[in-house]
DNA sequence: GATGTTTTCTAACAAACGTTAGATAGAAAA
DNA sequence: TTTTCTATCTAACGTTTGTTAGAAAACATC
């Protein structure tokens, strides 16, 4: 790797971090850079512009997470169940989100608060991946493991919407990533209420 | 009412609205009193400070959409089911926050931004309302309607972060909040998987 | 070591920020 | 109408911001 690219990357890492606890406006190309030992008008050596970080940000953070739920999809054998299937995807989802990724982490949370172009630059991506989750839960409705009548629209926004909120609560102290996701699951799955034997 | 309480409130609505839609550090008090035909200086004869300003919109955001939730199951006959209690509870927060108030909104995505004290000075109305739900599903599990062996403390987490994951979805295009509110009960109540019937 | 390239520093700019104190205008009371 | 009180404007302050262009330092090549 070269030095430009190296740096470029220490960069977005720190970027992705500060952004990720304070929000887009509250950090500066200053405060960046200070975190790298660098002065601000350094970065302009490396990006054209502080949209530019935050867009690349962005950007790397579905693409970490896409790749992460792709992968673990790969990995299962082609006759695991559909239960399964979404259990696996939300595991990697949430371990991109609460244990790997500052990127992933600082989309969630900043996404709605960056200028309109910069959201605009980032939607390609973020659709390739509500599509694959789409792909998901399509298949196990087809597959009659969740009923015809459901909206799967709504269950997409609502699960990804459920993990993603985690990053608000989840404490590393009270558990793991992948603990959480089984709880998860178990409740998003399967509900929170017993069935009443005699309806 | 009196002239400056009129003009302190107006403020709060206008500060609640841009601190929603754009986070706390992107928002000047510029901006704030712009909107309303001011300027900046003239918000410091009704606050303190900027700070004084968010701190007031976080906690007026945790009281709506805490008493939106006692109202709506004040209003149940006592032998409303448990179910039916979580589903009133659901919609009443759905409402508050999709429909009815930019500062439960603003509370949502900005709280993890906004300075330590000013978080600190939102804490206490916050535990107040997670209290008020984790009554709702103790109760619900101690009759029996929800598994013994259930954490609640994870479920109380997960419903309400779920509903506020709305915030950056919800289309009033697509569906009233009540609407939404009956189809995320019935998700998250009832799970999304049909229950194997040979199991 | 000399030269060329890359990378960072630096000073500066215009604009914006939260905040303050006094002036001014508007409203209420006498 | 005059006086008092309330509410907003205004100019200013020190600080911070994203950005630029040229200088300087660091690194690579011959």
């Amino acid at each position: 790797m070269k030095k430009a690219e190296a740096t470029r990357l220490r960069i977005l890492d720190t970027a992705a971090r500060l952004f990720r606890q304070n929000g887009y406006a509250a950090v500066s190309l200053r405060g960046i850079a200070a975190a790298e030992k660098m002065q601000g008008g350094s970065l302009y050596y490396h990006f054209r512009s502080k949209e530019e970080i935050i867009t690349d940000v962005l950007n790397i953070g579905i693409e970490i997470v896409h790749r992460a739920v792709d992968d673990a999809l790969a990995a299962l054998p082609p006759t695991a169940s559909h239960d399964t299937r979404i259990r696996t995807a939300m595991e990697a989802h949430l371990q991109a989100l609460l244990e790997h990724s500052d990127y992933t982490s600082a989309n969630v949370r900043i996404f709605g608060q960056v200028p309109k172009a910069v959201q605009k630059a980032n939607l390609k991506v973020r659709r390739a991946y509500e599509e694959c989750w789409s792909d998901i839960l399509a298949a196990a409705q087809k597959a009659g493991a969740i009923n015809k009548k459901t909206d799967l629209h709504i269950v997409r926004l609502m699960l990804i919407g459920t993990m993603n909120a985690t990053l608000e609560w989840f404490d590393p102290k009270r558990g793991t990533a992948d603990k959480l996701a089984a709880q998860f699951a178990d409740n998003i799955l399967n509900g929170i209420l017993i069935k009443p034997e005699n309806s």
